[in-house]
Formats: C-alpha cells, structure tokens, sequence
DNA sequence: CATGAATGAGGATTCATTCAT
DNA sequence: TATGAATGAATCCTCATTCAT
C-alpha cells in the first residue's frame, strides 16, 4: 500500500507497537483527523515525537496505520465468524451478537471506523478498507446465492443488493452502540433504554432480515 | 437554539445568504470542520471575513448554521413526500426515488449530513438533527402500525425497531449516492454501474423492505 | 494642538458631546488605549461609528480629546480651589479635600489620567497635560516661596523642589482613591477600612507637608 | 502564583531565560501589554514564537512572569539597602540614591513597573507586586516607629500613614527617571537640567522628609 | 449630515515536523 | 537508536476605518 511501509515500526516490540496504534485510534476517533495531536498521542503511547517519526512519515501515514489497524480487528472478528460454515441466519445472528458485543468492547476502532468514512482522505482510506469490505460483499452475496438454492430463500432477488442492503443495516447498528450522533437517534427510535436491551434488537433485526430474504 | 441567533444574518438578501451557506456547505462538506479555512469562505462566497464574523460568531456558529440549513432542506424534501399520504409502500418508493434524485443534485448537503454524525460536536449537531429524526421515526413507528391493521403488515414485529431499520437503510442510500467511501463501497457491493441503474437498486430496496414487513 | 481641531465636534449640542466624551473616558479609563473599541464607545454613546469619524479623526484623536476633557476637568476643580487665595496649609488642606470627593465622583477621569502617564503615546498626551502641570507648578511653587518670606516656612529649601514633592504625594493619592492597584496597596500601607476614613488620611498627610515646611 | 509555573522555562540556560524576559520587559514596558507583539518579543529574544508557548502559556502568561522579575529585581535592590540596618534617615538617603541609580540603569524595568500599576491585569499584577509592597510598608512603619522611639521622631503621626507618604515620593522619584510623562513633568516643576543634578533632588527629598519627621 | 455594513490587515496561538544531542 | 526542544507556517478572529446609501 504504502512503498515502503513502516520498517522501522514492524521491529518493534508487539506490546509497543500495540500501545501506539491503540492509543492513536483513539485520538483519531475522538477528535477527528485534524485535531488529533502528534505530540499528545506520542506522550500518551510513552515514547516521543522523534519516535513516531521514525516510524512513521507523517500524521497521515499513522492515521492510515491506525486505520488498518482497525481493519484488521474488524477482519479477524468477521473472519472468526464466518469460519464455522452455516446457514445464513445463523451466520446473520451471530454477525448481529458479534457487533453488539464487540463494538461496545471497542468503541474507539468502531467510531475510528466511522470517521474514516467521512469525505477527508476517504481515497486513501477506501485502498485499506475495500478488501474487507470485498469480502464481506462477496461472502454475505455467495450465501444468499446459496439460501435461494438450498434453504427456500426468494429467488427473485439480486443477492448483490440484498448483500449491500443487509451490511447496511450492520453498519448503522455498530454505529449505533459508540457513535454518540447514532446512539442518540437509537434512542429516539426506540427508547431511551435499548443500549440495554440487546436481544429486542437484535431479535427484531433477524426477523427483519429474514423477512426480507424469505418467502414465507 | 442558539441564544442569540445571527439577527445581521437574516437581515441580509436571501441571495447572499445562500450564498454564504452554499459556499460553507461545500466546504465543510468536503474538507471537515477543522480543515475547512474560514478565509475560504470568506472568499469564495464573495465577502470579507469581517462579514462572516459580523453574521456569525465564531467558525463553530457557522457550522452549525450551515448543519441547520442542510437539516431545514432535507427536512422540506421530507415533508413534500409525507404530505400527501398514501400506503407505507409508496410512501417508501417515494422516498427512495427523492434520495436517488436529491443525494445527486445536493451532493455537498448530503456529504455535510455524512460529516455531522461523526464524533467532533455531535452533541451541538445532534441538537439540531434531533426534531427531524424524531419526526421520521415517529412517521415511519405510525406508518407502519397502519400497516400493520389495514394492510396485512406482519404483526409480531415492534413497529419503531423496524421504523428504525428502514431509516437506517435510506440514510446508508443517502451516503451511497454522494460519499466517496459509500460510492465506492456501493460499486463494490453490486458493480461499477449500479450508480446509473437506480431502478434496479430502487426495485431491489423496495422488494427488501416489503419482504420484511408483509406476510406474504 | 492639532492642526485642525475637530470642526464638526464643537457644533454638535453639549449634551451630546459630554456623552460622548464620557463615554470615551470610561472606556478607555477601564480597558486602556489599545483594548478600547471605538465600536463599543460609539454604540454606548449612542451614535454610529460614521459620526465618531466625522468629530474625530481618528482613535487617537478621540484619546486625546478624551484626555483633554480629562485634564480640563481636573483643571476646573483645582481653578476653584486656587481662585480664593489663602495661606498654603489651607490651600493644600482644600485640594486634600477636593481630591477624596472628586475622585470619587469622578473614577474615570482618575483613572484615565493614569492611564495617561503610562508610556504608550506619552508624547502626545504631555502636550495636553503640561499646561496644567506648568500652572500647579508655578502656583505650588509660589505659594511656597509666600510662605517663606510670609508665615515662617523654612528658608533652607528650593520651592521647586518642594512643589514637586507635595503635588507627588498629591498624584498618588488621587490614584490611590481610583485604580485598584493604588487601591490595594493604599489598603496594605494602612488598613482594610482607610477608604472610609478620609479624615485620618487628609490630617496625617497636612501633618506631613506642615512638617516637611515650616521649622517648628 | 501560578497553578504550574513554567516548568519548560525554569530549565532552559540562564543567559537565554534572561535574554527572554529582558526583551518581554523592554517591549512591555514601552509599548504596554496590547501593543507589544509576541512575534516581535519572539524576534528580538532570538527564538522562535513556538518556544515563548513552550516556555508560557499565553502572552498574559509571559507578562505576568516579566511582572513577577520586574518585582523580583526590585526586591533584590531594596533587600540589599535594608540588610544592613542603620537609622531611618541614612536609609532613607540611600533608597534615593538607590533608585536614581538603579531606575536610569534599569530603564525598562521601571518603565515596566509604571505600566503595571495602570488599570488592565491591575488584580493579577497585584498578587506579584503585594508581597514586596507589603514588606516596604511594615518595613518603613517600624522604621518609623524605632525613630519616633529612639530617634526624636514626632509621636503625634501614624507611622503607617507617613509609611505610606514616603513610599509614595519613592514611587514618583522612580517614574520620574524613566517615564517619559513624569520625565517631562520633572523637568516642569523644577527645570531641564534637574535629571542632571541628582544631588539637589536628593538632598532636598531627604530635607523634605526629614522635616515631615522630626520635630527640630 | 448620519448611518452602520463591509473591509482586510494584523496578531495570538497551534502543532506537524525536524534535527542536534 | 531515541529523544524532545525548537521551529515557523498556518489560521481564527478583532477592530479601526471607509463609504455607499
């Protein structure tokens, strides 16, 4: 991606490297690209600015490293799933638990997701996030190719837009359990109390789903 | 909202204002409310930034204006649709056709919409957002409560959970149809064409929801 | 002084102009020359900011006019002090006097000749103050000398000097009743209650100048 | 004073620390707090702008601390004077002679000094300046005091109170060796030539107060 | 003549980046 | 190699002054 990505950083120890790009996605996702400050994430991640440099070429090439960074968490939490093959709704559900749990585990990688969404360097950030995002579309539309055959799902569906519309809703939900704009509309959705009543939503959204998919 | 609210500004001609507003749409749309550069503006609007701080007080108050007068034009787009009512179905149709059209002639409006859901001041946004999408959320709970007694709508689904999941459906068609992350993502998902086939992605969405909410 | 003063500002009522004076001597009494808006004085003195231009030609120009108001004030109190002509002890035991009820009433004006002696555009200021100074001067000067040759004051000392040194003690007190340093430390020389005890602090200063004068 | 005093200052070489607050002094001191222009202070102190907001937290910051050195070398003077103790009058004589040598070597400082007493900051200036003010009026009133005891001083006059005179003509002596108002106002009341001939004013100062103090 | 909207130069402050130690 | 002090360009905002109405 980048011609000559980060010698100096993969190097260093695993603990350290860690420490820098949790504490610089959570600088970025709380303040934004722009006003994320260099120096404060150097001191919060313990080592100096000099440090940062020499890993890095500049802000943006960390902000893109604690992109990828994130990528890669979202990846493996996807992958973990999707590695146990079974039906759809199965795999929908367990996409749906996964987001609820995981995004409120990791509410500076989610909302950093969200940020790297926004129009600033969105091109650049595309390069490292649409190989996930292929996946996914590839994966969620082969299955739904698969649940027209086998399991009686509609088949007077294009599976490539059920696939982006169902990613769509995953995308809002994750938002909607960090991002403070999304969580408030949650709230005026539904109720004040449904950040605490994860199963009404996630039951409600496989129905929605499955609604949707299939026939009966 | 404000305590205060720009009386200098609304004294202006209606021309100028839009003016100002147009330019400070683009420009926070396109480059965030940090980068986005007062003095270019200033300039491009064709005042002085004397003027901008006479009309406003400070650069978060003109965002935030600009954040309103997005809200306002979406919100009138909105009200055309709801105002001359028909079934659930068509309204959504409606809907989708209006963003289709809309998101592509009001790229920066949406592309602004896009920005204030992220981190930096969604407390101050969400205040101003907050009567819209309580108003599409209450819409949309009623709508399909109706449905659900007059037109054979499922009746084990919690209307606002589902009125939550439609929403979320057109805000991600919003993006898609202006944000170069959702651009790109939406080509991926389907292909590189699908942003000049609306019928198909239209057709699909509309089959989406209706699969979700009616029995048959 | 200057060369062509103020035409449009000598037509104008007197009410107008004292308002507008005294409103320039506050402002600038209280925020100095450089942080006083000559916006702010011309919406307190109730004209537009045009009229201010068209009476002065400047901020400075409005200072020293200011200043000169200022000086012409504290040269009406001191005229009529001096104008009945007694022995010094008394003459000074009246100024004593008039300083702690003038400067009371009239905290702006005090304050704003101190902020006058400061360095900043001390040249010009000088030209408007010095005939005042040259006449309290001259008379304390004088009176000295009187009092040498007529009520026993001591023959040993220059009435310069002297005049220097009683109108020193005279200046501080004025500031002492006004600026909140002088204030302060007028307080910590003697107590928390000396600005409600004006005759301890007029009758030792009158012991002071008497002793420093006169033999016995 | 300050919650956390310039940590980055205290640490730097003496010769530049000293070189900083000499030229924040001198630009202070002649063109007060607005006018002077951190970039310039930056310039002629030979650093960077970045590093005065290394070194302070805001211009009000590094005037507050050239303030509090502009007290500390006054100190200092007045500390070596009093050390060694003697009666009243000698040290009288000696902070004269003290602050017409000092005052024309340390032109800026008092300059300064004058410039603090003036309305704007006059609290916060106030916390710098308290202590040493304080330390002259018990010092001056116990001298006094002593006098009025052992030395055949009158015992009819508050010590504090003439404590406070005295301080007062030390005060304007100072401003009147620096300051371009009292420079001019000096040389009004006595002649053009006075700033040249220290002895006369000196000589009749201590004269002056001699006689407000003793009975003979 | 009076008005006050418009101007834009000027200045405090921030922060990504460099480089001597 | 690691450090963090130093840099200075960049930007928000203010306000004296102008001038069209």
């Amino acid at each position: 991606m980048n011609p000559e990505p980060n010698k100096k950083f993969i190097d260093i120890s695993e603990k350290k490297r860690d420490k820098i790009l949790q504490t610089a996605v959570a600088e970025f996702a709380q303040y934004g690209y722009d006003s994320a400050n260099i120096n404060t994430i150097a001191e919060k991640a313990g080592i100096s600015v000099g440090s940062i440099y020499k890993y890095f070429h500049s802000k943006q090439d960390l902000y893109l490293t604690a992109a990828g960074f994130t990528v890669e968490k979202l990846k493996a939490v996807l992958n973990e799933i999707i590695s146990s093959k079974t039906d759809f709704l199965s795999t929908v559900e367990r996409i749906i638990r996964a987001i609820q749990l995981y995004s409120r585990d990791n509410i500076y990688l989610t909302k950093l997701y969200n940020e790297m969404t926004t129009e600033n360097k969105s091109e650049l950030v595309w390069r490292i996030v649409s190989d996930m995002e292929g996946i996914t579309a590839n994966l969620y539309a082969s299955y739904i190719r698969e649940a027209q055959e086998n399991e009686g799902a509609r088949k007077d569906v294009d599976p490539r837009c059920f696939a982006f519309f169902i990613d769509n809703l995953f995308i809002v939900l994750q938002f909607s359990y960090c991002c403070e704009y999304y969580k408030e509309r949650l709230k005026m959705f539904i109720d004040d109390n449904i950040m605490a009543n994860d199963d009404l939503l996630a039951g409600q959204l496989i129905k929605f789903i499955r609604g949707a998919l299939y026939l009966k």
